[in-house]
RNA sequence: GGCCCGUUCGUCUAGGGGUUAGGACAGCAGAUUUUCAUUCUGUAAACAGGGGUUCGAUUCCCCUACGGGCUACCA
């Protein structure tokens, strides 16, 4: 037996923003179709009609773009199964809904929802909450397998509203081995008859699936642990059609960093982090929803951190290129249990990748930044502020922390002042010191250095009776790259008046 | 409620019938540093509980507890 081409699917449905564990399932499709040297697809599952969210679609695939995990083939990419939206597809669906029937694995139920809505409530009522429509309910119910042939074919003559449900068979065991899990199994007495095409010509989400995968000839089904319990209906129908089924690979969720439950939309404002790759503006209320692009986080520490989630090696690494991530990946090594998602690591993450990032390459993602706060420097000086700030930066923006960097400091901080200011005495150092500078040539941090070593020699003073002086006069405060740095970078013509005025300032 | 899935440091996890149960993030403590940050070193921290199987179980089996998912003409 040959194995098949590796084909997997990313099958998201364009109901608002594509949240990180939908990003997780994208790359793990992505990382095993590379793999295996296979194909990943992108259909887009818009049979919900009335769930549509404008915009969302192309926010999926802005965000696979962003993430670098593209699609080699389906909606917006192409492909010999197109088209790749199930909206589009809408007319072969029927055929496949009819050919059940005939082959007597489903039937037209006439039911309306505001009856199946009463029954659930009165079955509620009697201490039965959990009424379904199933292999034994069915037949008290108004469908085809009820009601006698000319009456059914009457109806539908007439055009009365009917939806297609799948027979699904009493007494039957459903099993079948998931990649993560192993062997799964349910009872088909515990499955009900789901409706697979509704009355608005639309199939649901199992029809379209199934017919969609088989048609497209997904080898591998890898999705959220909340499919979960609808797979033994796939699998129950594969048989039916008497099609090969896919393998399956249920992934874990991934769950909010406190209490308990999946990471849904909420937490992220709640708790102050993303949850959505890029932001996200609600059509409907204008509502904005923070992204990790738009907060700093550079796509590659973002993936590799979902790639951590629920994911490990057999070594401890923990940073990984895309390369790497193709190599070491395997459907086998995903975990079985929920992961609570942590933001901090998060931010580890970006920090790690920021250092990674050449100079120049930090310096493009800030120019903008710097033309907008007016100031007047060039690229290779941004590169220099890189240099400095880099190693106390989780995101680009911190980068920038040091304004005193670009300009003359406006006040100078008083807890400062007041820990490490002398009136009369610190001016008297600080002149004596800015005599120096005024002829030291070149002005480095190398020759700041010694400079500075030779003249604590010369007036036998510590370094802590000096430098905090020189930082306060360069910056206003006391944090910060250390003060040789800082007046290397900003330069000398600079840093005299700097400590002139902070001189004639504090006195 | 029913069905299904799960359970190793606070978190993400490695491991696997006999280990000092390893790493990372976060924490704490030191060292380096003019400061902040970095870096380095050290430290604390886990096999949910109970029964089996076994010479031996954290690892295999069962039960319980707990957690999660699903339970729509939604995906």
């Amino acid at each position: 037996m040959t194995s098949p081409r590796v084909r997997v699917r990313f099958a998201p449905s364009p109901t608002g923003p594509l949240h990180m564990g939908g990003v997780r399932t994208a790359l793990y499709n992505y990382l095993f179709a590379k793999k295996h040297g296979g194909d990943f697809l992108i259909r887009i599952e818009d049979t919900d009609q009335t769930r549509y969210v404008p915009g969302a679609e192309q926010y999926i695939l802005d965000s696979l773009k962003w993430c670098g995990i593209e699609p080699t083939e389906g909606v917006g990419y192409g492909g010999k199964h197109e088209p790749y939206r199930q909206s589009e597809r809408k007319p072969m669906y029927k055929a496949y809904a009819l050919e059940l029937i005939e082959k007597g694995w489903a039937y037209y139920a006439f039911d309306t929802p505001e009856e199946l809505d009463n029954i659930r409530k009165q079955a509620e009522l009697a201490k039965m909450p959990n009424w379904q429509y199933n292999s034994i309910s069915r037949m008290t119910m108004k469908n085809s397998l009820t009601l006698p042939a000319d009456d059914v074919a009457a109806r539908l003559e007439k055009g009365d509203p009917f939806v297609v449900r799948f027979k699904m068979p009493r007494n039957e065991e459903v099993r079948f081995q998931d990649i993560i899990r192993g062997w799964v199994v349910f009872s088909t007495n515990e499955l009900d008859d789901k409706v697979l095409y509704k009355s608005d010509g639309m199939p649901t989400y199992h029809l379209a699936n199934i017919v969609d995968d088989h048609t497209m000839e997904i080898s591998h089904v890898i999705r959220g642990e909340e499919w979960l319990p609808s797979a033994p209906l796939h699998v129950m129908m594969y048989r039916a059609f008497e099609w090969e089924a896919p393998l399956f690979a249920h992934l874990p969720l991934i769950l909010k960093p406190d209490g308990n439950g999946k990471l849904s939309k909420r937490d992220g404002d709640r708790l102050g982090f993303p949850v959505f790759p890029l932001q996200w503006t609600d059509p409907e209320t204008g509502n904005i929803s923070s992204g990790y692009r738009e907060s700093g986080y550079l796509p590659k520490a973002f993936i590799n951190m979902l790639l951590l989630l629920g994911w490990a090696p057999s070594n401890n690494q923990e940073i990984f290129t895309l390369d790497e991530m193709v190599e070491a990946f395997t459907i086998e090594r995903v975990g079985k249990s929920g992961s609570k998602f942590d933001p901090e690591k998060t931010k580890w993450f970006n920090q790690q990748y920021m250092r990674n990032t050449p100079r120049a390459e930090l310096a493009d993602m800030i120019m903008p930044a710097v033309i907008e706060k007016g100031y007047d420097v060039d690229k290779a000086f941004v590169e220099g502020v890189i240099e400095l700030m880099l190693e106390r930066a989780i995101f680009p923006k911190d980068l920038l922390d040091g304004e005193y960097l670009f300009l003359d400091p406006t006040s100078y901080d008083t807890d400062a002042v007041a820990k490490k200011w002398k009136v009369g005495e610190s001016a008297a150092i600080l002149q004596k010191w800015a005599a120096v500078l005024e002829t030291l040539e070149p002005f480095t941090v190398e020759t700041i250095d010694a400079a500075m070593k030779q003249f604590l020699a010369d007036n036998s003073l510590g370094m802590g009776a000096v430098m905090p002086l020189f930082r306060i006069a360069l910056t206003g405060v006391l944090t910060g790259p250390g003060a040789s740095h800082v007046a290397a970078l900003v330069g000398k013509e600079f840093v005299l008046p700097r400590i002139q005025k902070c001189i004639e300032t504090l006195g």
